[in-house]
DNA sequence: CGTCAAATTGAATGGGGTCAAGCGGCGTGG
DNA sequence: CCACGCCGCTTGACCCCATTCAATTTGACG
């Protein structure tokens, strides 16, 4: 187990090019990882919910790629990447699972990919809805999310103006799909929202983590 | 080294779903890969060029969750999952390679994640041609390049119209950018195309591979 | 030379960006 | 306790860029 300690809404829990090369689990809370362009835009990589991990390009370079904050007072647990090369190294089955965990870490990148192919905002506002239900586990129960982040980090996800976000939302709920209230949402009709977002369908592991 | 053989264009390397779980090194030609959407629209996750390697994902869960597709006639190099992961077991510092070479693949669709969320067409067409100049290491001397694709493949990969592709193409070269025939593309200007890609420099490995 | 696929170009439409105003919750301070 | 102000969200109006449909050109190959 490597030391848990807990940040605060908006703190960073590491930079671009930090190349301290730490891996993180998420306990309780959430966090975003950004990269910033060159004319000072915030692109917005992937939100991180409790359970899955963050900081996995680091294990590449030693270096990370991208800044990661949290979008609320955040418990987190941390692993120094050279004791998981060494421990790999030491217990064979560890670097197994490694390989397997970091393989699957592609799939979520392969999500957000997926999200911005699509054309219609309120596809990709519906499959961005419908991940984040898969991920908080919360499939089939008509549940309600709170979601971790305002519309703005929403957009700057799904490459759309935060307006356009807004806009989808009040359709998906004239539409019967979703009941919206500020960063509540609770979702009515799962199936459709899951045909909606047009999801093929695939081998899903549980979830773990997601890309950065 | 795995078993080399060679596919011709339009052939499929493997499929979604495909359990037999390989990887594959691309030793000449160029490859897609492809996701098929609910409503048979086709995306395109990423090509993969000459020194390259793609299957990665199904180092995770043994199975493929995209299809590899050749551009051109082509060779690959042929790797057994199972015999990384049992040569990563007994040879620890495979594993340790395999872990960074991991790693850096996420580095693969940050790009194209990163394409996706840039907001004007030009830009994101100057970023892919970029790229592609990066892959072909052929930086630093007005190089042409060849594409393997067509404009559409470059469309579903950029999230553009095949048209939007084709505008785009000719009004980076009426400024004087780039010089394009058909898929022979010279790039005139390499300063000024990455400045309108606006990429982040980020601490870039050697470009081993790309998602998918 | 004819055929077919790929690429370019044109014109019209529409979805999303942008700018701007209005609304509502919440915390702070009087 | 209430008033104010701030911030995040919503809504409206307008415009632009990319999509779409369609026609034409180019180029490869038989």
């Amino acid at each position: 187990m490597g030391k848990a300690f807990g940040i605060s809404r908006g703190d960073s829990l590491f930079r671009a090019g930090d190349v301290h090369g730490r891996v993180y689990a998420v306990r309780s809370g959430a966090l975003k990882t950004i990269a910033v362009t060159a004319d000072g835009e915030e692109h917005v990589l992937g939100f991180h919910l409790p359970g899955e991990l963050l900081g996995l390009d680091s294990l590449g370079t030693g270096a990370h790629c991208a800044e990661a904050v949290a979008l609320a007072d955040t418990q987190v647990c941390e692993f120094p990447v050279q004791g998981i090369l060494n421990r790999s190294a030491a217990v064979p089955e560890l670097g197994a699972k490694m390989l397997q965990v970091l393989g699957s870490s592609a799939l979520g990148s392969r999500v957000h990919v997926d999200l911005l192919l699509r054309r219609q905002a309120d596809e990709r506002v519906a499959m961005f809805l419908y991940d984040l239900l898969v991920r908080y586990g919360r499939e089939g129960s008509n549940p309600s999310l709170i979601l971790p982040m305002g519309r703005e980090d929403v957009g700057r996800y799904l490459g759309l103006a935060l307006e356009t976000v807004s806009r989808s939302l009040t359709r998906l709920q004239e539409d019967a799909l979703i009941e919206v209230s500020g960063r509540s949402v609770r979702v009515l009709d799962e199936d459709r929202l899951r045909r909606i977002a047009m999801l093929p369908d695939m081998p899903s592991g549980p979830p773990l983590e997601q890309q950065a």
